[in-house]
Order: structure tokens, then sequence, then C-alpha cells
RNA sequence: GCGGGGGUGCCCGAGCCUGGCCAAAGGGGUCGGGCUGAGGACCCGAUGGCGUAGGCCUGCGUGGGUUCAAAUCCCACCCCCCGCACCA
């Protein structure tokens, strides 16, 4: 499923350069990864992850696309599983049943592949086993398939277990053949869907190697070709004299009212072959590409290129005639050989004509020519570019791009690219184009194959864009591949299905539901089954295996029962009992109980235990992927759940992430920042680990994360401190006498709490680590400078939620914490902090805020006079704090601020005078009506906390005054949430 | 072209939905100070320009607009990334 890319692997040097490096001191990590396997064994102990039904609470089902299994996991596959982990480690906390399983992805080629290429003894793809860990003695066990997926199953797991994730693995299994119990559950997928009449047949071009007589995957290929797929083309006729066809390939039908000659390599050799009943001239690489197309070629001679030069060519459909010129662009053994020139729209035939001119005297003399007739070919425009009057797109970028050979290949691929972006999606067909006048060339396109291949002028065919290697060394071409195997997703009802689950769906981030909806609307029938790959076999089609998109659809619900069908030991049950009867009962409530035990030979109890056991868990709640399988596996995941179960099963939600970049550049080997879990794991420990994953950005957005090596580091350090935070504060004697500080510190741990449960919902679990650890933590010095000592229930208090709040995060440093604070039981059940919304005080929080501002306000003026040793602070008079907050409650109902402003001339006994200078100043700031508290309160606040003040500021002495009373000769500037200052020397 | 996401201070990156608390969170880097056996760990401060009183000027892709007020709303434009299918 989750491709990792052996490939990427592949390419990579043999030995990396390491760029990343681990910093933090080695015995503070292993402090930590002492304590992880401590945990790990107890939480495996106590078998705290392992998720039965229980009616009692409710439950919750999240999943991670099972992995496929061709290496170990690296630090991108972590980064997606944790935020899997958090959440279920988070829901857990919050009293819900969760159940977290893992299976294993088999199914596909590029294992089947690896194996050959071990067999073979392909030196490169043994060092990859062996960069990896594999040793010497072991490499020969690799040739093997189901060696690979039993070995990299079982790296893994262990790598996971070690990451610290809270994974039921009961329910462990892998796919394919190799584990007939997930083979069977497939063929009754597969049963199902074809009852449905979800399944068809067709015919599909592939890429194909004549050699071996196979498919060829990107997993075939050398690095180099990976990715090029069939794209159709057009092949043009053109007639000889003689009555035989050069037939011109070309992506670009439409400009066939453009053509000016036809290119042919001089230099090559032809096939003269009867095709469908005509003489053709073409390339022996199109004659083989054709036969596999299901064309009859029959091959009569061979012509020399040279030999066509000079020759004329006539398209029917135009009645055009023209010259057949040669040109060393062409290659003669891609597509059919024959090019026709489109010079007005095609950049290498625009090239080749203008050196063809240069060079009429000597081509005439070498083939015969007469120089004038080359010199008066000129190119003819044929499509019109808005923008592109006085210059064609052709002659704009080949003069941008300083073409000046034909040679020039990858400056002519570039501008053939541009000028095709620009004329396909923009042009509009010219006045000379016949019945296509007008029309736009995205439309005319295909209506003029249509037209030409009605007259029996051109056909479509399959072919590669450029040319595609086989590993075996072969040159591949397209196949037509008859009798394939298609799911019908382009099904109106299917679709119309799908497009209600995903309505029904949470989606985060909420964005990608458009994503979602576009992919299910342009979703086309599917071949769903290959030759030669690992995976389950067509139940009524053996010869076909049906690949590794398919065959992971639904398999979530597998899970459910997986408990008992993958533990014979336990429950004895056989491959052979697992029947289409079984599943559906299990799965569909269908049938009776009695009968089928009678006729599967499984027990009526364990028959209902998993149906009890899918009907508890399902439907998934969650499931959280990458955001590479939008358009294709959790699109698919969606149709399946609709075309198999009743409406109560069906998705719930899904999440996406990013890719993880590590230090802000896409993992590589040859960028030496290439990083295995199990790595990481060494260097940092698991905690570090997924803290460092977290703030690389796993919240729920389409965005790339950024892991950076440097905060794994301080990570490290993080967690240690916070363990002797706790075992030095936690319960110790402190402060008791309760003061405002302290109704602030407690009024933002609350609100704190609050943000971060809310965070958590939402999947965005880096917001939520940044603001339940990094902000409480600043919000706790503060704190801690401002109250001196801090109150003991309060500290207490701290310890406790913050502790709890990083549970999700770094389980095993919470579970030590939570251990050495004396409590009992496990901290990843306890229950997750609850904000008391009672102890939120706005108030409170915003007359701290302006003591925070002023303290900043007098560090300023501090620093401008060269520093003080007196501050005067007045609050503002009672009548200002009046007035303030009629005008805020103005604000708030919606009145310009103009107009709230005089709102303060209804405070009576005050000079009008004075209150227009107020209005003068809160015009100016209007930000401090937003931390409005009242009088007492700023008084109260400033006066606690004139020590502390003083102390911040390095003062002998903070004055604390009313305006009513003060003698400050500032005082006058004091505004409500904004005290006047007075500094002395 | 269609669909989606973006363009913020030296760098990374929040904010934008719900306009004023935004010269703009938080990191990183850099500078200064503290702690120390001159610690890559930790703490405090500075980091657009100007300023001996909390201020002023310039500023969030470009150009307009709405508003007392715009990084935030509206319009137009420019640029970047991803998907548009058979690689899993």
């Amino acid at each position: 499923m989750l491709s990792l890319r052996v490939v990427a692997l592949a390419s990579a040097p043999l030995v990396p350069r390491r760029a990343v490096e681990p910093r933090a001191p080695r015995e503070l990590v292993e402090r930590l990864k002492r304590m992880e396997e401590k945990w790990q064994k107890r939480w495996s102990e106590a078998r705290l992850f392992e998720a039965d039904p229980d009616g009692s609470r409710p439950k919750f089902f999240i999943t991670f696309p099972y992995p496929y299994v061709n290496s170990y996991p690296h630090l991108g596959s972590a980064f997606t599983i944790l935020r899997v982990d958090v959440m279920a480690r988070y829901k857990r906390m919050q009293g819900y049943n969760v159940l977290f399983p893992q299976g294993w992805h088999a199914t596909g080629g590029p294992i089947v592949s690896s194996a050959l290429r071990v067999a073979e003894g392909d030196p490169k793809i043994i060092e990859i086993l062996k960069s990896v860990g594999v040793r010497e003695d072991e490499i020969e066990k690799f040739k093997d398939p189901a060696y690979w997926v039993e070995f990299f199953t079982r790296g893994w797991k262990r790598d996971l277990q070690r990451y610290g994730l809270s994974i039921d693995w009961r329910r462990e299994f892998y796919t394919t053949k190799l584990n007939p119990y997930y083979s069977r559950f497939i063929e009754w997928q597969y049963l199902k869907l074809r009852e449905k009449g979800l399944v068809g047949k067709g015919s599909h071009p592939v890429v194909w190697c004549p050699k071996e007589r196979k498919v060829v995957g990107d997993h075939d290929r050398p690095d180099e070709y990976v990715g090029i797929g069939p794209v159709e083309a057009v092949i043009i006729k053109f007639r000889l004299e003689d009555g035989r066809v050069l037939p011109a390939l070309t992506f670009r039908p439409e400009t066939v009212f453009g053509v000016t000659n036809v290119w042919v390599n001089p230099n090559a050799t032809y096939i003269e072959a009867r095709v469908n009943g005509e003489v053709w001239i073409l390339s022996q690489y199109m004659v083989d590409e054709l036969r596999d197309q299901d064309y009859r070629v029959e091959v009569l001679g061979r012509v020399e290129g040279r030999e066509l030069v000079g020759r004329w060519a006539r398209l029917e459909a135009t009645g055009k005639q023209v010259l057949v010129l040669p040109a060393t662009f062409v290659k003669a053994d891609l597509g059919t050989g024959i090019v026709m020139s489109v010079p007005g729209h095609a950049p290498y035939d625009y090239v080749a004509l203008r050196e063809a001119w240069e060079r009429a005297e000597d081509l005439a003399r070498e083939y015969g020519l007469d120089p004038e007739t080359i010199k008066s070919i000129k190119p003819i425009v044929m499509i019109k570019v808005p923008g592109f009057e006085s210059k064609t797109p052709t002659e704009y970028y080949v003069e941008k791009l300083r073409v000046s050979s034909q040679d020039e290949r990858e400056k002519l691929d570039e501008a053939t690219r541009e000028v095709y972006a620009k004329e396909f999606y923009q042009g509009i067909m010219a006045g000379n184009t016949g019945r296509f006048a007008g029309m736009k060339v995205s439309e005319a396109k295909d209506r003029v194959v249509e037209w030409l291949a009605s007259r029996g002028e051109a056909l479509k065919v399959y072919t590669l864009p450029r040319e595609v290697y086989c590993r075996c060394g072969a040159r591949t071409h397209v196949k037509l591949v008859r009798d394939q195997w298609f799911l019908l997703y382009s099904k109106p009802e299917w679709k119309s299905l799908a497009l209600k689950a995903l309505s029904k769906m949470k989606v985060y981030p909420e964005h990608v539901r458009k994503d979602f909806r576009n992919t299910i609307e342009a979703l086309r029938d599917w071949a769903f089954t290959h030759k030669g790959e690992l995976g389950t076999p067509l139940p009524w089609d053996k010869e076909w295996v049906i690949e590794s998109l398919s065959d992971s659809t639904i398999y979530m619900a597998y899970y459910t029962i997986a408990k008992y069908t993958q533990h014979p030991e336990k429950y004895g049950i056989k491959p052979e009992n697992l029947t289409p009867e079984v599943f559906d009962y299990v799965f569909l409530g269908k049938g009776n109980p009695d009968e089928v035990s009678k006729r599967s030979g499984i027990p009526r109890e364990l028959l209902e235990a998993m149906r009890r056991e899918f009907t508890y868990w399902y439907p998934v709640d969650l499931r959280i992927s990458g955001k590479d399988l939008i358009p294709n596996h959790l699109t698919f995941y969606i149709f399946h759940h609709t075309a198999i179960f009743p409406e109560e099963y069906w998705p719930r939600g899904v999440s996406v992430n990013g890719w993880v970049l590590v230090a802000g550049k896409k993992m590589s080997k040859s960028l030496g920042n290439f990083i295995l879990l199990r790595e990481a794991l060494e260097w940092w420990g698991a905690d570090a680990t997924r803290w460092a994953e977290v703030m690389a950005g796993a919240d729920a957005t389409l965005d790339d994360a950024n892991f950076e090596p440097s905060v794994a580091d301080s990570a490290v350090y993080i967690l240690n401190s916070w363990l002797d935070f706790v075992r030095e504060n936690y319960g110790r004697r402190a402060r008791r006498e309760w003061r405002l500080i302290d109704d602030w510190f407690e009024s933002v741990l609350n609100s704190t709490v609050k943000r971060v449960t809310e965070h958590m919902e939402e999947t965005n679990f880096k917001t939520a680590l940044v603001e339940g650890y990094y902000k409480l933590q600043e919000l706790y010095k503060w704190y801690a400078r401002m109250a001196g000592e801090p109150h003991e229930d309060l500290l207490r208090k701290f310890i406790e939620i913050q502790t709890l709040l990083i549970a999700p995060f770094a389980p095993h440093t919470a579970e030590e914490a939570w251990e050495a604070m004396g409590k009992e039981g496990f901290i990843s059940t306890a229950q997750w902090p609850k904000a008391d919304e009672s102890k939120i005080k706005p108030e409170v929080e915003a007359v701290m805020e302006t003591v925070r501002a002023s303290i900043e306000d007098a560090r300023e003026v501090l620093r401008l006079i060269g520093g003080g040793k007196r501050l005067v602070i007045t609050v503002a008079a009672g009548w200002k704090f009046e007035a303030a907050s009629l005008v805020k409650k103005a604000v708030e109902e919606g009145k310009p601020l103009g107009e709230a402003l005089r709102e303060a001339f209804k405070i009576e006994g005050v000079e009008k005078r004075e209150i227009a200078g107020m209005i003068q100043q809160l015009r100016k700031s209007p930000e401090v009506l937003t931390r409005l508290s009242s009088r007492e309160l700023e008084l109260r606040a400033f006066k606690e906390l004139s020590q502390a003040i003083a102390s911040e500021l390095g003062l002998e002495e903070v004055v604390v005054e009313a305006e009513e009373e003060g003698k400050s000769p500032r005082k006058a500037n004091a505004m409500p949430g904004k005290p006047a200052l007075y500094a002395e020397k």
C-alpha cells in the first residue's frame, strides 16, 4: 500500500554520506531508552492495547494503511503511523475502547522482482540488503519473495514496537496467497463485486518486454525509466505516388493542416511491410508494437531512408502534396520513424526546416533536389493563440531558449512542452483548418482524429513517449492486453454511492473533501488484475492476480476477525473453513449460524463471536494516511465499502498529512538525510523521535512536514528535564496562601487544556503539542517568576496536567513521570484532563496581560533614559474605566470606532476636555480595550506584583498608585489596560 | 487548461475563516548578559529604520478597492508547488 520506493533506495550511492547526525548526549538517550524498554514490557504484560468488544464503553477504530514490506520503515512512514498512535492514545485517555491493529502489504511486483534480482546475483540489490543490515549468509534466502515478506514484516513489527505504538498485535497479518486466510477474504470480496455487476472485461495498454514476455512495471526498470507509461498517439498516412504508405506518428493530429513536408532519417533502414492490406514503410520498432496491438503485420523487405528523400507524398484528407526531406533529429526506432513536419507549430520541425533552408544547396546536390523547392517551404500557421499575434509560440520559445540546431534535444523538448501547453489549452483552430475553424484546439484534436480515421487516413495507437528499457536490457513497447479485468468505477450508481459516503465522512483537513469529490467523479474503470505478481488469484480466472490497490480496500473489516482466523493454534480455523458463506454471515449477517457452522466446520460460538467483533468495531472511525493516497487508495476504500457493506459500516473519517522532509530536504540517500526509523530510535530513543516527528508538522494538512534532527536532540533534553522536574517538584511544600497570580495561572492552565483538546480532536497534533507543552512551559516560567514561589496545589496540578498532555506524544516518559508521582495504573489509560470552565477568568488573563505589556513598556523607557532606580505605576482613574467599558460595549455592538468613542462623553462629573483627551489616546491605541478589566483588579495586580516587577526590571523600588490620589507627574497618561509609567534615575 | 494548496521579517514557520490586542506567535541563526572549570545544556534580553518616555516611519507577492482601521475582506494580475490515473 504505502510504497517505500525501494527504487529510490536502489539509486543511492553504496556508501551513504551522513549529513544528519544525532548530537544529544548518549547518557541522556540511554536513560530514555531504558525507560522505554521497561514500559513497553509492562504494557505488553498487561495486554494494555489488546482491545476486545466491550459494550460498556464507546469504541474507536483507527487504522493506518498497511505498508508494503520490501524494506524497513523510515521517518516518512513513521510520521504518518505516529499520528495514528497519538490519536489512539488520546482517544484511549478519553475513555474510548480503542482498536489500533496493523497488517502488512505484500501484494504487487517489487518484491517478486527484487527476489529475482537476488537470484540473478545482481550486486546492486545485494548491496541494498546489506545496507539495511542483512547478513551475508542470509542473502541467499532473499531469492524467495516469501522470505522478503517474512523478514521485513518482522523488522517492521520490531521497529514499531520499539517506537511505542499502541497496536493490538493479535490482529496482525499479511496479504497474498502466502496467507491463505486473507486470500479467502479477498476471494469473497471479489465474488461479491462480480455478483453486483461491478466487474467487467476489456482491453488495456501496458508496457511490455518482448524478451521476457511480461508487463514491465516501474520495479522492473532501471531508475531513469520509472514512471513512463503508454500514451495515445495517432498514425497519419502519407501516400507515395507508387501507393506505398508513409505512416507518420504524431501526438498532435490536429496540426495536419500545417503539414509542409515529411521527415525521414536518411541513414536509417526502414521496413517495408503489409499492414492491414496496405504496404507501409516504417520502423522495426513500430512493426513489433503494432503486432502487439493486434495489427496483422507481414514484413516484405527493407527500404533505406535516403531512398525516400525527394519523393512526393500525398495527404488524402487535405489533398496536400508534400516533399520527403532528411532530418537528423528523426530517430528511426522511435514511433514509426516517419515524422510529419509542422514547422508552424512544432519546434523540432521549425528548427529542422531552417537548417534545411541553409543547407538547401548541399541537400539538393546530395539527393538530386531543386534547392528552390526546399527554400519555398514555409511554416503554415493554423492555430491562433491569444497573446501570440506577432510571433507564434514556436518562434517565441525557440528564440527564448536560443535553440540553434535540431540536435539540441533538451531545449527542443522543453520548447515542445511549452508550445503544446499553450496551443492545446488556449489555442483556436484558424481559418485554414476547414470545418474545424474556430474550434478550441483541445476539442478539435479528437474530432480531427475521428475525421481522418473515418476516411481511413489515420488510426489510433498506443506508444511510449520515450524509449523505455526493461531491466533485462530489452527495449519495451506498448502491448494491448485483451481479457483484462476491470472494476467498473465509472458506473454512475457506484459513483453516487461513493459520493454519498463521502458526504457523511469527516475529512481532515476539510478542504480535502473537494479532492475526493473530484477524484470520485473523474475515476474511470480500473484494471484490477495483473500477472506475475504476488497476490490473491482471481477466484474465477486463476491466471490473474488481484493487484495491490485492489486487494486493500475493505481489509479493515478483516482486522476485526483476524484475532480468530490468524490463530489456528488457538481457534483451529483452517483456510478452507473460510467459505464465502462464513464471510456473508460475519460481515453481512446473512444466513443462519447453525447452518453456516455445519457447512463450514467453524463452531457456531466462534462464528457468533466473529460477528459480534465485527459489528462492535465497525465502521472505521478514522483512517490516517499520507496525501498521496487521496486519489487512489482512500478513494477506492470509499467505493468498495459502499459496494459491499450497508451504510452503517461506511467509513467515518479520514485524516491526511504531507510528506516528511528531513532537515528541510526530501529524504534521499545521496543527500545523506535518509533516516530509517530504527536509526532514529537508536540515536534519540522512541519518545524524542516521536516528539520531533510531531514537531515536524503532524497536523492535518497537505503541507510537507520537516523533521529537524536538532529538534530530536532538544527533545532528549526536554524529556529528561521534565522527568527531573517532576521528581523534584511533585508534592513538595510550597506557598499556601492564594493570590491573584494563582487565579491567573489556574485560568491559563484550564484554557490550555481546552485548546489542546480541540486541536487533538482536529488531528492537529503539532499545534496541540506546541500549545500543550511549549506554550504551557512558557506560561509556567512566567508564573514562577511573577509568583516567586508557586502555590502548592497549583504546582501539583500543573505537573499532572502537563504530564497528561504530553502522554500521547511521549508515552514512556509520561508513564515514568506518572509512576514517580505515585499514581496508580498506567497513564496510557488515565483520564485525559478536562478543562474547568469556571476557572477560566478572562478578566484576570486580561489584567496580567496589562502587567506584561507594562513591563515591556517600562523596559523600553528605561533603556531610552539609560537605566533607572525607581518606577511609579499609576493605574487609571475610575471614570476612565467606566468610559472605556462604554466604548468597548459600543464597539462590540458593531458601532464604528469613531462613534463608539463618543460614548465616553456620557460619563458625568468629568470635564469634557479631559474626556476628549482620553478619547484621543484610545483612538491611537484601541488595543487597550481588549485587555480591559477593572480599576480594582489592576490596582491589586500591580500591587501584588510590584516586587516581582522590580526584580524583573532590576529596579530598587516600584510604587503603585491610583490616578485619583497619585503623585506621578505623568499620571494623566494612565489608561485602563495601560497604566502611566514614570521612571526615575 | 481544470482541480487543490501556497507566496509573511536573515531562514523555517504561525496568523488570514471571526478586520483593531500585529513590527506581526514560536523555532533557528546572529549579538549581548547570566549560570559555569571560557560547557554545543539551561535562563534573560536584543535582532526593519529612527528615537534620552512607552513614540514615529516603512512593512506581510503586485496593483487597485471597501473601512475610522487590512497580513487579515473584495477585485484584477504575477509567480511557485501538487493531482489530472494504472508506480505501489
